[in-house]
RNA sequence: GUGGGCGUAGCUUAGCGGUUAAAGCGCCUGGUUGUGGCCCAGGAGACCGAGGGUUCAAAUCCCUUCGCUCACCCCA
């Protein structure tokens, strides 16, 4: 670097990441306790695997012409020359650790879920970072479409518990390795003689990611994708079972949800079922959650063939979104007492009253030193401290405290051993 | 990778060619000796992102660069 980068651009975290500041923290907090507690209501085990994976386990199991792997993976070689990838993405570090720990051998399907941090080199924008926590979800080892009505089921009780309640759920399947291939074969058919009409950015879809024609926003190619050949008129039979199955289970579960073709996936490994979430005022990343099976995907890591399903959310998405829409979330943990002290040797004393008044499960702050009784009364207030131990020399001499109620305006004089057992 | 917007105190911003760069919030101190949320007074805090250029004179104009931000692609 030839020029001297001022102090605070050294300083800054990179790029795509972000500092969580104590006022930011409750939200995280809330968003994680909800996704624990709605995973534990589902029989769901917690797995946390390495932030790190031989790069590999995302590279054979992606697909080539995919933007996740290609161009935003965080790759890296160690000492030992590893070839090393940041985790771009939950499910292929779940996957490759059923198979290395024989999950296969346990009750299928086998449930996790994990919350963690991912990294894709993209450049950031609203709700989209280089490094973003997702909390995900894996169902592995049944094929069964119960257990993806199970997973959406799971999807709505996350979101309600959360109190996001303006939201679409859009469903989809995108076929399987029997029916994709041909049906991709007549999208292309059908656009290649139309290649003029369509957007800059459908050309290269053509290219290297057909299915995302169906989800263009430009309104030249709106026409195209209405008279486009659909999936569900090419599916094979097992596939159109196992969707039908799907929406009966929706239904039948009072679930809300609206079928969307425009619902595809940027990784190869995805078959059959597919959803996505999205808030009711649409913005740029809008997307909340989303999902889908991935039943050849084991096979890609040198497994058997086992299928799966499972969705990633972004908390930093649903954040946004429970701002949005003004979700009350719980604060932190209220300050109980606040003890100002005011003359030498009051702050031993104030130690111990604190340690007392901590060690009945409140909590307690001692006031800085040499600070004015008015100064340490304003912090008290701004931390919205219930009661103020003031302790000077009348106190300290007597042995005693003068408690005051910040809220009633109380005030009274107690022995310092009662001050614990006096916070309401 | 492509395009738009913006970079002035911790935060939000005013100033847009001319003396020691301003306000609100926050922070600190005081408004008689030991008392909060309101009010009043005072204080600390900014090499005006960086480098170069134009000019008698630049935070203010021009160029470059870095950063932030929003959108596209793609995605959580």
């Amino acid at each position: 670097m030839a020029d001297s980068p001022t102090r605070s651009q050294k300083l800054a975290a990179p790029r795509g990441t972000a500092d969580i500041l104590p006022d930011e923290a409750p939200y995280w907090r809330y968003v994680r306790d909800t996704a624990e507690r709605v995973c534990g209501l589902f029989g769901y085990k917690r797995i946390d695997t390495p932030i790190f994976e031989d790069a590999g386990v995302y590279l054979r199991t992606a697909g080539e012409g995919t933007d996740v792997l290609d161009k935003e993976m965080y790759v890296f070689e160690d000492r030992g020359e590893n070839v090393l990838a940041l985790r771009p993405e939950g499910t292929a570090g779940v996957v490759r650790a059923y198979l290395q720990h024989g999950m296969a051998s346990l009750q299928q399907p086998v449930r996790l879920f994990y919350v963690a941090p991912n990294f894709r080199y993209d450049r950031p924008q609203a709700g989209r970072y280089r490094q973003h926590t997702q909390f995900g979800i894996e169902a592995i080892g049944d094929p069964h479409p119960l257990v993806d009505a199970e997973v959406i089921q799971l999807v709505t009780a996350f979101f309600s518990e959360l109190g996001l309640r303006d939201y679409t759920l859009k469903v989809n399947t995108i076929g399987d390795s029997v029916c994709r291939p041909a049906y991709i074969e007549a999208l292309r058919a059908y656009y290649r003689p139309r290649l003029d009409d369509v957007c800059a950015d459908c050309r290269q879809r053509f290219e290297t990611n057909p299915m995302r024609l169906l989800d263009c926003k430009e309104q030249r190619c709106q026409p195209l994708i209405a008279d486009a050949p659909k999936l569900i008129d090419h599916l094979c039979d097992d596939c159109r079972q196992h969707f039908e199955a799907l929406l009966g289970y929706l239904g039948a579960a009072s679930i809300a949800y609206v079928v969307d073709p425009g619902v595809v996936r940027g990784l190869d490994y995805y078959t059959r079922t597919v959803w996505e979430c999205h808030p009711a005022v649409e913005g740029a990343q809008s997307s909340l959650l989303s999902g889908g099976r991935y039943d050849g995907l084991a096979e890609l890591l040198g497994g058997p063939r086992t299928p799966g399903i499972g969705f990633g959310s972004g908390f930093e998405r649903l954040i946004i979104n429970l701002k949005r829409a003004d979700v009350t979330i719980p604060d932190d943990e209220p300050l109980a007492l606040y003890i100002a002290h005011l003359t030498e040797g009051a702050g031993a004393v104030a130690l111990r009253i604190a340690a007392a008044a901590r060690a009945s499960g409140k909590a307690a702050m001692v006031g800085p030193g040499g600070r004015s009784l008015k100064s340490q009364m304003k912090h008290a207030d701004s931390r919205g401290a219930r009661y103020v131990a003031i302790l000077g020399k009348d106190e300290l001499a007597a042995g005693e405290v003068t408690l005051r109620n910040l809220s009633d305006h109380g005030e009274r004089r107690i022995a310092i051993a009662d001050v614990a057992d006096a916070l309401a």
